[in-house]
DNA sequence: CCCCAGTCCTGCGGGC
DNA sequence: TGCCCGCAGGACTGGG
């Protein structure tokens, strides 16, 4: 499932098409339902055939092809898709191919397992309302501590549950939410409001940490081997998991306690009831 | 403000 | 062996 660590890893590996001209948008005969594109691909395909991609940047876990003129192609991979320039895992989900100028690297493609995804064009009027619309909060990697609390801890939500919410902090999904909260040593059913000051610290270098450990790793590669980076190889943080689908097996920091799953707003939750102490009351 | 259930979608694994 | 069901969860929506 592509979190930040996953999508920045895509986004790298998408560094060669920077400076290339949009030759053709190939929607690939697939015979799933099409995934969702907005405006319309045909619409999508007369505005931004012949631009150049200037940059490709990303936005919480969405891709952002940066494209002259000011236009903005957000492809969201959602829980099964993957940007990649070369080898898609099969073509039977293969739903869009980008064709490039140049010589190397001339196909951009998006591949879609479940076909969840979504690809948007906007353009900058677009772009600043959805920004000024708090849709999107700022990116995991760029918060401070402060910040943190600042858009945190006023609420009574458990914590777990609040680290997936993208209009307050953009990026950090399921896995990476247990992940970090073991790090911090904080209890995922912690309420936000009852964190101290120690916790919000020990949160925010967390949250770095893991994620950049994660990028440096490309991501993680979970069982049903969906996610690949741009170039389809594997992640290997899944290595380095400490908690999450680890259900059953010891803590390998407290070398004692076995790990938990529960579920909170109908999504597990992991993590070790020795290091992550329940909240007090 | 927040919570919850439902929705989208497909593949996979468990149970029978 | 095959079928059905539930599960995976990111983001959004509608109702409370």
């Amino acid at each position: 499932m592509p979190e930040l660590p996953e999508v920045e890893t895509m986004r790298r590996g998408l560094s060669p098409v920077v400076g290339r001209r949009i030759t053709r948008i190939e929607k690939v005969r697939c015979r799933h339902k099409p995934i969702t594109m907005r405006p319309s691909l045909a619409a999508i395909r007369r505005r931004i055939t012949g631009r150049t991609i200037q940059a490709v940047e990303r936005a919480g876990k969405r891709i952002v092809l940066c494209l002259d003129g000011g236009d903005r192609l957000l492809i969201h991979p959602r829980m099964a898709g993957l940007v990649l320039l070369h080898d898609p895992p099969d073509t039977e989900h293969l739903r869009l191919r980008i064709h490039l100028s140049g010589r190397e690297a001339r196909k951009l493609l998006y591949w879609d397992r479940r076909g969840l995804g979504t690809i948007e064009l906007l353009d900058a009027k677009a772009l600043a309302a959805l920004n000024a619309s708090g849709t999107l909060g700022p990116d995991a990697l760029q918060t401070t501590t402060k910040s943190l609390r600042r858009r945190l801890a006023g609420s009574r939500r458990a914590i777990k549950v609040a680290l997936l919410d993208q209009r307050a902090i953009a990026g950090i999904g399921n896995l990476y939410a247990s992940e970090i909260l073991h790090v911090a040593r904080i209890h995922p059913e912690c309420r936000c409001r009852q964190l101290t000051a120690a916790q919000w610290r020990r949160l925010h270098a967390a949250i770095i940490e893991v994620l950049q450990q994660a990028i440096d790793l490309e991501g993680s590669t979970l069982s049903d081997g969906t996610y690949r980076n741009a170039l389809n190889q594997a992640g290997r943080y899944q290595n380095h998991h400490r908690v999450y689908q680890r259900t059953g097996q010891v803590c390998t920091t407290c070398g004692d306690a076995r790990i938990v799953r529960n579920v909170q707003s109908q999504r597990s939750t992991f993590f070790c009831p020795r290091c992550q102490k329940p909240p007090s009351g």
